[in-house]
DNA sequence: TGTCTATATGCCTAAACAGGTATATAGATT
DNA sequence: AATCTATATACCTGTTTAGGCATATAGACA
């Protein structure tokens, strides 16, 4: 792993949002989407982009496409990493993007389908996801 | 400072190796060139881009600009300088630059006259520059 | 089988970037 | 004043990038 490449990943905030987030749990898409608030043609694309440069993991879970960081990590990689959870403090986004996410954690990723058919924008809890895919 | 303008400067392979440089000692263009081997050009264009950004400083002295870090850093910076110096060890570019400079400290920067001077290529010592610009 | 849901990709556009060549500039030196 | 030295900038070119819209795909499910 090379760390420019590092770097380049890093450079673009919604890769960055990302990565971030990846550091406290596996997330697979329509977390992303819900978090960032960003649409999924954008987020989707940014995930390609760290793909490709091996950044990321995934592998399917029923519908969704759960992305993970490799679970080997080159040293500087873990390095970089480290170092921007010690930045979050600095950083109003990322840190509101920690607190969605544990909020968010046992509600999303139901089919969508769910989402609708609760009254008054209600969702039922049909179908909540586990959340086996959060470490710590 | 923003993160990810840290990133966007750090995401160059050139400007990386300027700013590692830089976390060790202030430095004037042809330093650079030196250590690196790059043409002015691009050293000057990367140069400008860390300044536009303020991400160094500079200050004439007599015909040399002299770049160095800004005196006082925001947080992440220095969190992030810090990060890269651990990471020197895994990068055999940075690591070779960091030796050029050490073995290069007191020899530059001379008016290229003094350097075509020399007989048979060995240089004078005339003007030998000072090394008060190397702190530690 | 066909449909639905989540996600990915192709194509397009505008902007940023990296590098090169040639030239400008500011201060030092003659 | 003319010249020299170190550095910066203008202009050009090819490449990468970011984002958007439309569409494709793969697996789940009716």
């Amino acid at each position: 792993m090379d760390l420019i490449q590092i770097y380049q990943c890093f450079c673009d905030r919604t890769r960055l949002r990302i990565l971030h987030l990846l550091t406290k749990s596996s997330l697979c898409v329509c977390h992303f989407q819900d978090i960032l608030g960003e649409p999924q043609v954008k987020i989707s694309k940014h995930l390609a982009y760290l793909r490709g440069r091996g950044m990321v993991t995934t592998k399917r879970e029923q519908n969704w496409i759960i992305y993970s960081l490799p679970g080997r990590r080159a040293e500087e990689l873990e390095r970089n990493l480290k170092c921007l959870q010690d930045c979050v403090q600095t950083d109003p986004v990322l840190k509101r993007d920690m607190a969605k996410l544990f909020k968010l954690a046992k509600k999303c990723c139901e089919p969508r389908s769910v989402f609708k058919r609760g009254i008054n924008g209600r969702r039922t809890n049909a179908k909540t996801k586990s959340s086996v895919y959060l470490r710590s």
